[in-house]
DNA sequence: GAAGGTATGTCAGACTGCTGACATGAGTCC
DNA sequence: GGACTCATGTCAGCAGTCTGACATACCTTC
């Protein structure tokens, strides 16, 4: 590291922003046929993992604002891909459910997803994968602990 | 993993995605003070590095369009950030400089950028950051294998 | 020299996501 | 019960990025 700058050559965090660039780009690239993106992949996928999730917890999931979540829950369930009751049954959660509709969409973005997910994994032993878990997950770590306190 | 559907919690992509999204909120949290934010700074650090850069091959370095890179270059010229020649030495691409000024604001955000890959660094020993380097461009290369071609 | 392919700069329009702000409901503490 | 805090849903406005399209300049290849 010298004093004057960061060496983009050698950045952790310039690689680790090529490498999601490089997953975005792909994902987006088998996604568009399907008429979906990563966003409302993610929150699919959410959805049928843990139905009932409220839109704010599916922001989260997606790293997304909940804002930006609530306008695509919007456009999912004009497109009868997902349903909210009209009334929150508890407090101000709207809980979300997949529509057989929605679920059948899923599935077909599902075998994209897992190609490119296949294709980033090739070239990399099992150990590897395990490692590349570990570190990515120190990395999230580390990056949390002021940021959320302070 | 399941035939039905990708498990979120131990996939490298959704975790890389995470990862990526920690960085960039972290690097957005301290530049924001400075009147920046990470494509402001990549663009910059670029230019530091590698002075003459033309706006397309600053938009590759920073993972954007070079449609986007473009409006980013008025505005950083606008305020005297950078400077480019009226007309194009050769061909059609014009050799961005960076100016005074423009160095000056760089500097301020490379300690702000360096405290958060420090802390995102903090954790790790050093083989383990070698490995992560190895891993990230193993993911790189195997993603960019086949989108690019085709 | 002409033709095709490639890369660049630029303009226009659209979309996505974010910030700011507000009201509402739930839980906590006095 | 009342005040405080927190999380949620939602509206409005704005910033950043993308896609599509066009003109231009270079570089082959014939």
């Amino acid at each position: 590291m010298s004093p004057g700058g960061i060496d983009l050559e050698t950045s952790l965090g310039y690689l680790l922003k090529e490498a999601s660039s490089a997953l975005r780009t792909a994902m987006e690239e088998v996604l568009r046929p399907l008429g979906m993106n990563v966003t409302r992949y993610s929150c699919l996928e959410l959805l049928s993992q843990r139905p009932g999730l409220s839109s704010s917890e599916l922001a989260r999931g997606a790293f997304v604002t909940r804002q930006s979540m609530n306008v695509l829950l919007q456009a999912l369930e004009r497109e009868g891909f997902v349903t909210r009751p009209a009334e929150a049954p508890v407090g101000k959660v709207l809980p979300t459910q997949l529509t057989p509709l929605g679920r059948a969409n899923l599935e077909k973005a599902t075998v994209a997803v897992r190609s490119v997910e296949v294709r980033m994994l090739s070239g990399m032993t099992e150990a590897e994968q395990t490692g590349a878990f570990r570190i990515l997950q120190s990395m999230i770590h580390s990056l949390r602990a002021e940021s959320d306190g302070a």
